[in-house]
Formats: structure tokens, C-alpha cells, sequence
DNA sequence: CAGGTTATGTCAGCCACTGACAAAAGTAAA
DNA sequence: TTTACTTTTGTCAGTGGCTGACATAACCTG
């Protein structure tokens, strides 16, 4: 599962309690302004919580480590891809439905296109970006193999989806390493071409 | 590209000057002990140089971090299946190629196996041992991607080779981690059956 | 024995991250 | 308004990975 991203959870209605003093996506975007200026690993995590008005420590009661806010709306853009499998027509092949849906959670505002291609440098370059990642990537191989599994009547964790998901999430990296080289290309088609190349063609398994 | 691995390097002929108290084989010897022993996050850099003897600062010298010690061997590997891959026939399939090849720099004694086993482990769970491995993996696509070039007489950095090295990469990833739910498995053979599910058929493209 | 070389130990320090605890700042009931 | 309860925040001390600077130990050559 994904990280922790706001542990100081107000559960549902507001029975009395100090309020939050920032928000999860507050630090984010602090964050975010921060990285784009002086580098990641030159920005500390006291200087995220000092230019979101709060302490060190607090930082930690929202994210688990330092890198984990760069990762804060992938739980919702995997949500999209999930739904945009399962409303997927079932006559379709595989491949296409993941062609389809799996590069549109990569579209960009040409602003936020910035930060992505920022944030995909830093997955190739800083050790401490990667670490975190893992569980993200878990989940995203977890709603493909339960799709595959879906479509093949079989278990997530039989080889086939197993191998599947791997490529898809390979395909998914691989692209956006390809991207980093190339700025001036499309994410999306890019995404879409490595999965055509790259995804298990099943006819003769 | 790999870790630093020696750093204390004795350049040649010796011309003087105090002998090394350690090395990089006896650390990662006595650290392999102490993490099958302890666990990997159970057991401090400070314990394992002093394990061997030395000081804490001088594990540091022969290791960029402390999970580096996990990966003292791979170039050695490495290096087997870039040979295996120069020597094999021209004529081959490339798939069959690498389905032969690769799963050779797996094969482990016995003994072996349950180191081979807990650093697969680790691996999965372990997000320090996860973030300096990135540059091994990276030589690995290298050395695939190169034969493939080879091969298709292009440029290694062109979509296909890129795309096949990423695969077999994910592929034998892919099988440690299936291994790692399965370890009465074999793991050369969980390998190759990845890499004939994984690896791009280029017939079309 | 002197001079050059190489590795090591010590020390101070940064930073990510954690546990424990007290204090702040709200809300709801008395 | 006072009291009690709730939730977040700040402070502090501490661990551990990792680094730079510097002195010193140990070896070789002359």
C-alpha cells in the first residue's frame, strides 16, 4: 500500500481538537517549489517544514520520509487507471485496454509537465527517491494483475498477470527514463508506444 | 558504474605504505554473517566493521553504504553474461540467447542459496538495500542492451534495445521475487521461463 | 635512520528519522 | 464560564548512516 500521507487524519466530522496548523498538500506544494529551486537532496526537510510555517517534526507526522511527497496524488491517479480498466469492454484485447488506459494517467498541464519531468529525474538520479517508491509501484502492478487475472480467469499471482504487471510497470519507467533524454516528446505516446513493444504477447502461452 | 568497492586500492606493484587491515571480500563476509544472523536493519554499520576488526570510518572506505556490501560480487556475474552473450552464435534467436545465457549467472551451491535467498528478501523489503542497487541494475540493461544492438546493427540508446534490456531486467526481478513466495522453485528456471514469457518478440516491429 | 607512501583511527558534524512528553488550541458538556 | 476531552503541534534527546579534516600508525626504499 501506499505511504502514510496524512497521518493526522481528522476522522470525519470535527469533535473539538487543536487544528492542523498545514496539510498534507500544503508541505507538497512548498515542497515542490523548493526542489524546483535548490535540488532535493540540497533542501532539507526542516526547510520544507520552515517555509510551510511548522516544525521539523510535524513534517514526519504527514509523510513518512523526506521523498514520499513527491509521490502525494498517485494514489488518485492509480484510482483512474483502475476504473478506466474495469469500465474497459471486455471483448477488448489486453494489450489495447492497457495501451488505452495506462498512458492517460500521464497527461500533463504544461505546468505540471515542470514538476513530472523534474520528478522523473530525480527517480533516475537520487537513491533516496527510489527507496520510497516501491509501494507505488506495488499497487500499480497489483491493479494490472488483478485486471489480467480478470480478463484470464485466473489468479493475480499465477505467472501470467505476475509477468504481465511487471512488463506494464517496466514499459511505464522505461518510458519516462526515455523521456528524461528526450523532453521534446509526448509522455503519453511514449508510454503507449513501450507497452506495445513490451507487453507479453499471449496467443501461443 | 557499479559501487566503489575497494577504495583502498592497492594500484599495482607495492611501494610502501601501511597494509590494509581489512578488505572488501572480509567485510562483506562478516556482514553477510551478521544480517543472516541479526537482519540487515538489525545490524549497524558500526557493528560490522568491528566484527572485522576495523573502525567504523574505514568500513566507509571500502563501501559507499552499507548496503553495497550486498552487491560485492555482481560485476564478476556481470561480466559472465557479457561473455556468454559476445560468444554465443550469431545465428541464435536473441530470445534464446538470453534464455540461455542469462539464468547461467544465477545457479548457486547450496550454501549459497540462503544468502542468494535473504538478499532477495531484502531486496523486496528493504528500502535502504533497494536504493544503491540502481546502478548495478543499470550495467545489467547496458550489457543487454549492447548485445541486442549488436545484433540488429542499431544504436544501443534506439526504443528496441532499450525496451529488450528493460524487460529482461524486469524479468529476472520478476523471478527473484517469485522465487522469494516459491523457494522450493529453481531459480534458473523460474528465470528463463520470465524471459521467454517476457522478451519482446521482434518479428512485426 | 630519515623520508615518502598508504591505510587507519579519531573527532566533529550534517541530516533523515523516531519516541516520549508537555503544551497549545480547539469543541462539547456541565 | 468553567471543566473535561480531543487532537495536533513543538521540543528534546537520541540513533544511525555518512562525510570531511587531520593526525598517526605501519610499511617500504634509500
Amino acid at each position: 500500500m501506499g505511504g502514510m500521507t496524512g497521518s493526522p487524519a481528522r476522522t470525519g466530522a470535527n469533535l473539538g481538537g487543536r487544528p492542523a496548523a498545514t496539510s498534507a498538500h500544503k508541505l507538497a506544494e512548498v515542497a515542490q517549489e523548493l526542489f524546483l529551486d535548490k535540488g532535493f537532496s540540497e533542501t532539507s526537510v526542516d526547510d520544507i517544514a520552515a517555509a510551510a510555517g511548522v516544525s521539523g517534526r510535524t513534517f514526519f507526522r504527514y509523510f513518512a520520509t523526506k521523498a514520499d511527497v513527491l509521490w502525494i496524488n498517485t494514489p488518485i491517479e492509480l484510482d483512474r487507471v483502475r476504473e478506466g480498466l474495469e469500465a474497459a469492454p471486455a471483448g477488448e484485447r489486453y494489450q489495447d485496454t492497457l495501451c488505452l488506459v495506462v498512458p492517460t494517467a500521464y497527461v500533463h498541464s504544461p505546468r505540471e509537465r515542470v514538476w513530472a519531468l523534474q520528478r522523473a529525474e530525480l527517480v533516475i538520479r537520487e537513491p533516496a527517491v527510489q527507496a520510497p517508491m516501491s509501494p507505488h509501484l506495488a499497487d500499480f502492478r497489483d491493479v494490472v494483475a488483478a485486471f489480467v487475472a480478470r480478463r484470464l480467469d485466473c489468479d493475480p499471482a499465477d505467472m501470467v498477470p505476475v509477468a504481465v504487471s511487471a512488463s506494464a510497470l517496466s514499459a511505464t519507467m522505461t518510458a519516462h527514463e526515455y523521456w528524461v533524454s528526450h523532453p521534446s516528446e509526448d509522455l503519453p505516446s511514449l508510454i503507449e508506444r513501450m507497452l506495445r513493444l513490451m507487453l507479453p504477447r499471449l496467443d501461443g502461452v
